[in-house]
DNA sequence: TATGAATGAGGTTTCATTCAT
DNA sequence: TATGAATGAAACCTCATTCAT
């Protein structure tokens, strides 16, 4: 397992095999985000990588661990992401739409889409992590737009907990709109969703 | 064979069966929002219902047929909803609640859940005339906003057809969320929601 | 059940009874005979009568006693006609006729139909006993053509048991030829292969 | 990944499959040939493997398909053997004893047998092309007798089309008696047949 | 690392059969 | 007698997973 002989070899070897590791998860966040976890077959997930079912299981353990592992990446990064962003002095209304950008846009947006509609089939002992991992998206939300009171960028009668709720909503539901569109219509697209999302379809 | 006695039972036998036909799609269409129509199994809407997978066969020829009828009804009826609802002359505002309500809390709410994110698994044959009654629904959507900058209610700079893509969205999105809640706290959700796409997050 | 009251229409209403029965018997008989027993469902059998699968269980225990009694009438009624014309004088040649007729245009060819291809498929208590009437209509068909060289109407030196295994592999390997050939080109059909079962295709 | 050594397992490596694929097509044909394709089930075929029902479907789409393709060799492979000895100088006699022959003891005498008693449970849409295979068949026959005519080999006066169709029912009805034989006594019975049919049970 | 062949659990569906009406 | 609704066993089929190569 270990020795002097293969300390070379492994030292580059390691990160080519956890290249393809991505690359698979990758493939799967896509599969899953694209037909859901049920209607997604493993035959789908290796067509889309060339190769055959029964070579997935030497990246994963079990379909069912691919999406634990996929959901649990999608749930944290998203708030990462946030976390990150709330810690600089951006404005209220770039909070926002970068917030909303990263939920569309992202490199791992597959992993969060994974984890917004599928976490839910997970064994009954791993949901609960899950669901603390979308209630701590959540309150992150809830952080913008309360420190956006303190600063005077957002009206202090919003209902906080709402608005995080309506913008994980609006950007859970609005990912099968993206699918058709181009890369810099997306950009637009995000853009106009979160000028809405901020003003108000009644708003000037 | 003959006489007013007979004439009773005939005339109420068909409704009956109407009426246990609908219960049955009623609760296909609740197991398939809830859970997916590939994750939904048919042992699921048979023990919803308290009888045997088997027994559902003698309603629909299939599960995939029992969806494409759901579908059917869930897009269609939306449309309808709002059609109607755009003949009155409720002020925007009121139209726009109406349309979040009945997409959150109709009797066929489930209907449209499972049109939204079911329609792509029926047969290649009968999606595009599924993604029409989807553009209908939006371009009815649309026909709101378009009307309330006729009237004067709508900011003229609002973009028509990414409000109506938003609307549904959220709509979409929110779904997940009303579960857990109790009845009359989904009308509060909705009034909510509702303002908050108003007004937006910034507005006052 | 019984008492003077009652006397009078049962003597009637047994008869009418028999009758609907041998209706019922000759639509299974006629269903099994066209699309084998297993292919062959109760609901092809109510529709070919016009009414509902479950009403047929007044006239029959299960489809499988209706398929054990109609090879029990196939396999003795068959063997009966031979009998019966074996007590006559009929040349030979009228004898091979008249069997093939009954083969394949009487009035329970279809009983017949069912004996030779679906007996198999009764249970295995049963088997034995059908397989002795097929045998004993086997043995009748040697009966003939000893008695023809008895007669020296058939050369001596005819394999009988063989020419009796043609004759009813020829019969029952015509059926699927009669169905779609008007009455009268059966008869024209049965006389041609009579005839060339009598003197071979390279007899004069 | 390259070098001589790896060519040997690629080229034989297809072969070795379809070997298998022919195994298993061979027991499907056994199987329904021998119980007809409805009352043949997938564990049959399986059980007569040694396999699970599933690993079929590792070969064939369906039992259906199976059909289809078994259906399509069994029709096709029949008339070719007759068309290729028909080529010959044959006398008729031979020819004759070596179709039948071909029809009951050929490699692929079960795919005919399925041919004959079950193509009717095609598809609606492949059933004609089976028909036109059907068809063939006959026609073939008949050229057999014509042939025999134009060489003085058989009477003027023989009905071919009807010698052509008695002669396929013989071989279809005579299928049942050749299972509990011997290959010899198969041998036999079919020299039996052939003669039979050809000088008539009352020839000499 | 990857494949092809196979497994076996579980899903959809069919259908003979029952039974209250 | 007949029906309509339901049952439950068994069929076909899918698919995640394993394993020898």
């Amino acid at each position: 397992m270990s020795g002097t002989a293969s300390v070379a070899p492994t030292a580059s070897a390691k990160p080519r095999q956890l290249r393809r590791r991505r690359e698979i998860m990758d493939a799967a966040a896509a599969v899953f985000a694209k037909k859901g976890y049920h209607a997604a077959t493993t035959r789908d997930i290796a067509d889309s990588l060339g190769m055959q079912p029964g070579s997935l299981y030497y990246y994963f353990e079990s379909k069912e661990a691919a999406l634990e592992e996929i959901c649990r990446i999608g749930g944290a990064e998203f708030g990462d992401h946030i976390e990150a962003i709330l810690k600089t002095e951006m404005p209220t209304r770039e909070l926002i739409r970068s917030a909303i950008g990263n939920h569309l846009q992202g490199d791992r947006r597959h992993y969060v889409t994974c984890f917004a509609h599928n976490r839910r089939f997970l064994p009954a002992d791993v949901v609960p992590e899950m669901n603390r991992l979308a209630r701590r998206y959540s309150k992150l939300w809830e952080e913008v737009f309360r420190r956006g009171i303190a600063r005077a960028e957002v009206p202090a009668t919003l209902d906080c907990r709402l608005a995080a709720t309506a913008a994980v909503a609006m950007c859970n539901g609005a990912v099968p709109y993206l699918e058709p569109k181009a890369p810099d219509e997306i950009s637009a697209f995000v853009d106009g969703l979160a000028k809405l999302f901020m003003t108000g379809a009644l708003g000037s």
